[in-house]
DNA sequence: AAATAGTTTAACCATTTAGTTAAACCATTC
DNA sequence: GAATGGTTTAACTAAATGGTTAAACTATTT
């Protein structure tokens, strides 16, 4: 690995985990194993190496799912392939969405030079919605609020996690793991009686 | 007001937009129109005056419903009262949720003397949507799982609304608040429609 | 092996920041 | 009106932090 790559690795763990405030170079100079200097020497400033890691970040975020949609696949089909599909990459990434949400929340600037170059698939799926709908499959929603709906169900339990740990499940760790196991079939249940008619 | 109430509400105002590391002694000085030395006077530490913001603002997020619930509500009546209550809340003060999750995230410890002292009506609930069950007006649902479920859908568009506001609505802050008018009603029939059988 | 270009380091600098101190101020009491 | 006790301020300190510099090191080229 090269010493960029260290670094970049470095960055990501600590910005990720404790926001750009929170970070310090010197940590990030430990976790990479080198000294400050040579942070600076790769990357000028701390704040173009965070718009780096942010951008990286913030399209991992938003899952690239253009490709998989052109097909005319219905609409069920992808809620149940989506619904599991994203909790799992956010299980491997639990930090990642409370990271973005929390940076744009400070600087929401941030997410102009963003929202260009990266979006959701909302075409595709609007003209799956629309197609239930015609079909009489599903009730009369939105496309803006289903894809809302699906999302807080998935991400705000993990972003909040020590909140309903502690409030929900009385601080029992285990109890919230298990919960989560269970969370992909209760979201897919909860979305589609929510929609069928 | 008094020097102690400015400060605390200068405090609150700071500490709830930027988060603990965020925040500059200074800025609260500024903001409440005294200098630094006197909030030192008042609050020694700056942790010491952040975990007071911290436990009120906790406090004001978990909606201290025990006394609505003792009577034997129904449940759809109660998710038709508490979706709209807290929602309206929560408009009022959007920075809060965000605040609590993000400081949480950084020190989960911190629940721990927390949980403890305020906690969910959890019983009462459980009590209505066994009821519910037994009647069979709703499916099989865990108490855990209908109110995650209804957190989610309620607070997670609020936290979000960055993301949400560039990558959903393009941007366009007018569309998102629409959205956010309508977003009651539409929770409300998405729980209900969830769980009725 | 000398020169060159890229890499790494130790030492340093300027600024910011939480926290302290000692003196000034002000209202109430004696 | 002097003394007292709480309140407020300006000036200061020590530590942390982002960033810089100049020298040393290393690998490659000539």
């Amino acid at each position: 690995m090269t010493t960029e790559e260290q670094i970049i690795k470095a960055a990501r763990e600590v910005f990720v985990r404790k926001g750009f405030e929170g970070t310090k170079m010197q940590e990030i100079a430990n976790e990479a194993g080198i000294n400050k200097a040579l942070l600076h020497y790769y990357f000028r400033s701390k704040e173009k190496l965070f718009e780096q890691i942010f951008f990286e970040a913030f399209q991992q975020l938003i899952p690239a799912l253009t490709k998989k949609l052109d097909e005319g696949t219905d609409l069920e089909r992808f809620i149940r392939f989506f619904v599991p599909f994203y909790m799992e990459f956010l299980q491997q990434n639990p930090h990642l969405p409370q990271f973005i949400i929390h940076e744009l929340s400070q600087n929401p600037e941030r997410i102009k030079s963003l929202a260009a170059t990266q979006g959701f698939p909302l075409g595709a799926i609007d003209a799956m919605i629309q197609k239930a709908i015609s079909e009489k499959k599903i009730r009369q929603v939105t496309t803006q609020s289903l894809i809302i709906n699906i999302v807080s169900l998935i991400v705000f339990p993990i972003v909040a996690r020590p909140m309903i740990e502690g409030v929900v499940f009385n601080q029992n760790a285990e109890a919230y793991q298990s919960f989560m196991l269970k969370r992909s079939d209760e979201v897919v249940e909860t979305i589609l009686r929510s929609i069928k008619v």
